[in-house]
DNA sequence: GTCTATACATAGATAGAC
DNA sequence: GTCTATCTATGTATAGAC
């Protein structure tokens, strides 16, 4: 998926991978919609768990920055978003995910927030968490397609703000 | 592709929308991917475009971020970067695009944190316009999924920050 | 420019033997 | 649990008639 893209995904390639033939696919996972939702539960379940070991630290803000900012990972992310865009399933199992991290990110950038003593009305602790993210995201998307032009300089950006929080 | 992701794009229905046979479009396209490329290059010419104008009007900022914040334009996006991932004729264009049109934002970025007060060399205009993409392409590709929960929070944090510039 | 005919490859999925 | 055999659908692409 990671290589090739979620249309590469068949139960031939996989089979092929794995030493076994492509029916045995089919025996573990009747559809292959069944198996995308396997994958995304069992990277779901990784994924929040190295989160919250992230967001327990001292410099949470900095672990949340680290991940979404790994290019492999969003490349994998953006291949689950267009499956979802045709894939149901998907799309309701990815809400959910979001909803937990959201969660998770927000009594954390809470505190954060508070204690450098920014208003959290201004400042909503899940609103900054989204643009926190999406900004590591848009980084790293541009890292996966080769692009580093302007990199430099927004991790300095970044880097100016996220040493307000976590020096 | 918008609907149906890119995996979708096949001759047969491209075909069957049109009303002809599946065979016509090999006739226009000999590959599906010298039909992506022309395709991509459509987007790419009609975005530029769109792209100049709003860079020329006395609200670039606003106007970027209202066409990077659209979720059909998201979704599309993501489903070309997906593309790329393993195309890589997709890829190169892509980024031939992304060059084109960080140049145009640039000029039009520097001028506007100048203007403003800004110091260049802390706030690059190029990571600058960049990161204020990525947060309009953040909360899109939410809103595609269904997922509003921190919008209008996030919207009226980036409205403080537009205002300063665009009163 | 559009069609019919056709080839060839690949994908998803099931049945049943071992 | 893994295999062989097999069906059926779908996709890309070419040749050649009109």
């Amino acid at each position: 998926m990671r290589e090739q893209g979620y249309a590469a995904v068949t139960s031939r390639r996989i089979a092929e991978r794995a030493g076994l033939k492509p029916q045995l696919v089919h025996y573990y996972f009747r559809t292959m919609d069944e198996l995308f939702l396997a994958l995304l539960h069992r990277l779901t379940d990784a994924y929040l768990v190295q989160f919250a070991r992230t967001l327990a630290s001292d410099t949470p803000l900095r672990g949340l920055w680290d991940i979404s900012s790994n290019p492999e990972t969003a490349a994998l992310t953006t291949e689950f978003l267009a499956l979802a865009n045709h894939r149901k399933d998907i799309g309701a199992e990815i809400i959910r995910l979001n909803r937990r991290m959201r969660s998770m990110q927000a009594e954390v950038f809470k505190q954060v927030l508070q204690s450098a003593g920014f208003d959290l009305e201004e400042y909503p602790p899940e609103a900054v968490a989204v643009v926190l993210e999406s900004i590591a995201r848009g980084i790293a998307l541009e890292s996966a397609l080769g692009i580093t032009r302007s990199h430099a300089g927004m991790r300095a950006l970044v880097e100016r703000y996220l040493a307000k929080f976590e020096p």
